[in-house]
DNA sequence: CGCGGCTTTGATGTTCATCAAGTAAAGTGG
DNA sequence: CCACTTTACTTGATGAACATCAAAGCCGCG
């Protein structure tokens, strides 16, 4: 593992002021001994749909795609996440097996902790599992929430917020490298990847965007945003 | 309020031995002395989407909707919940206002519980909070799972998946009074009221329902099943 | 270097939303 | 309780939006 990104304990790391700001530090000591960190390069797999959940994870740094596989290669993505989305509480807490696979779409870290040890920390911590209920059911509306304004635009709609979502929320540029395929943007919007290719070269031609490969550049952001509200 | 229904303490209630089988006798009579139930006939709404939240509420029984209400009257049904579904868990815990509306479609009775006291005993019972959070997280697969099947079908398939839902989820019966409108089935499948109908006649000609007004009668099964699932 | 997966464009067809128009049912006020 | 208004339900016709099919170039990889 590359030392740099390496952290020596989880009492030095950023996270801890998030995810475990209420934890005890004995508790956080604990964690600190049971925890994995692994790093993972695009396109690996950091979970695999039915396998055992046997401990908790989250992002310490990259982008990970959360989808569904399917028998006939139509899969579906159910959201990307980035560091602080806690994805690690999708359905950890009820289910034996995921329900989804996690697959890096950049240079990743992760931690992993013992499920049981987690569990018997939420047991003995009421106030750190409340800020745990906190962090679940606001993800959950997240994911809720995108999943709606995607459904209700037409296709061209689809295109503008995906970008927009990137732009905005990802990369907070106006430049970047998406990170996914453009079968995998059709995955994450509901649409067919012909489509998406389609809509993407109007967007060029109507010199919305510019876009050569994954390089976007947004030019007209004001229209993009006519588009994905009014779409 | 109708006497007959009316518990007269949270511990003979039939709901104790799910959502609060943990919890300490102390702290169910607390809640006890805080709950106020109310009842509520079909179509009256409980609460409003953009009202503060201020309290916990469980379903103790009857059938509620949840939507989302939008300017241009084109709603979104999220889901229908029953008792046990834990709808209280929603957004109760990341928000500060409903992003949702709970609207009664049967006889419905509900416990209301100070979103405080909830907080204060979840912080005080980590064993407590742990059942919380599975329920939660049960919740929220199931909405999930619901919408993706649903979206991933072709109209025909959709009400076929909608006429089973009711019928083997919710009634347990192959008969039944279907409690809400066709309106209402087109928001919560997201397709138009015309199609509904033109479809649900599509059906009958079949002879795969005998349908009058609200009454569906499944007759053939099979064949609902077999579009439910290639559709 | 050849194979499979990704990307791109064009042509075609199907599904579904929309528009229109009429009937039935359910509230509402005098 | 009846006229009136509104909302729900129903069917048909039309067109737009989108999926599908086809074909060819590209790229990475064993």
């Amino acid at each position: 593992m590359n030392e740099e990104h390496k952290i020596p304990s989880c009492t030095t790391c950023s996270f801890k002021s998030f995810l475990f700001s209420n934890l005890k530090p004995k508790d956080l000591l604990r964690i600190n001994l049971s925890r994995q960190e692994k790093e993972f390069k695009p396109g690996s797999v950091i979970v695999k749909q039915g396998e055992k959940i046997s401990s908790f994870m989250y992002l310490r740094y990259g982008l990970l795609k959360i989808s569904i596989e399917r028998e006939d290669r139509r899969n579906q993505i159910i959201s990307i996440a980035r560091p602080l989305d806690f994805i690690g509480l999708l359905s950890v807490f009820s289910e034996p097996v995921y329900n989804y696979t996690v697959t890096a779409i950049e240079d990743s870290a992760l931690c992993f902790i013992d499920l049981d040890l987690m569990k018997d920390i939420i047991r003995n911590d009421g106030k750190f599992a409340l800020t745990l209920l906190k962090d679940m059911s606001s993800m959950n509306e997240t994911i809720m929430h995108n999943w709606l304004m995607i459904n209700r635009k037409n296709l061209r709609g689809r295109i503008a917020y995906i970008i927009l979502f990137f732009s905005d929320d990802i990369y907070k540029k106006d430049e970047y490298s998406i990170p996914i395929s453009r079968k995998e943007i059709a995955e994450l919007i509901n649409m067919r990847t012909e489509n998406v290719i389609r809509i993407l070269s109007e967007f060029r031609k109507d010199k919305i965007i510019e876009i050569e490969g994954k390089m976007i550049r947004i030019i007209n952001k004001g229209k993009l945003l006519r588009i994905a509200n009014f779409g």
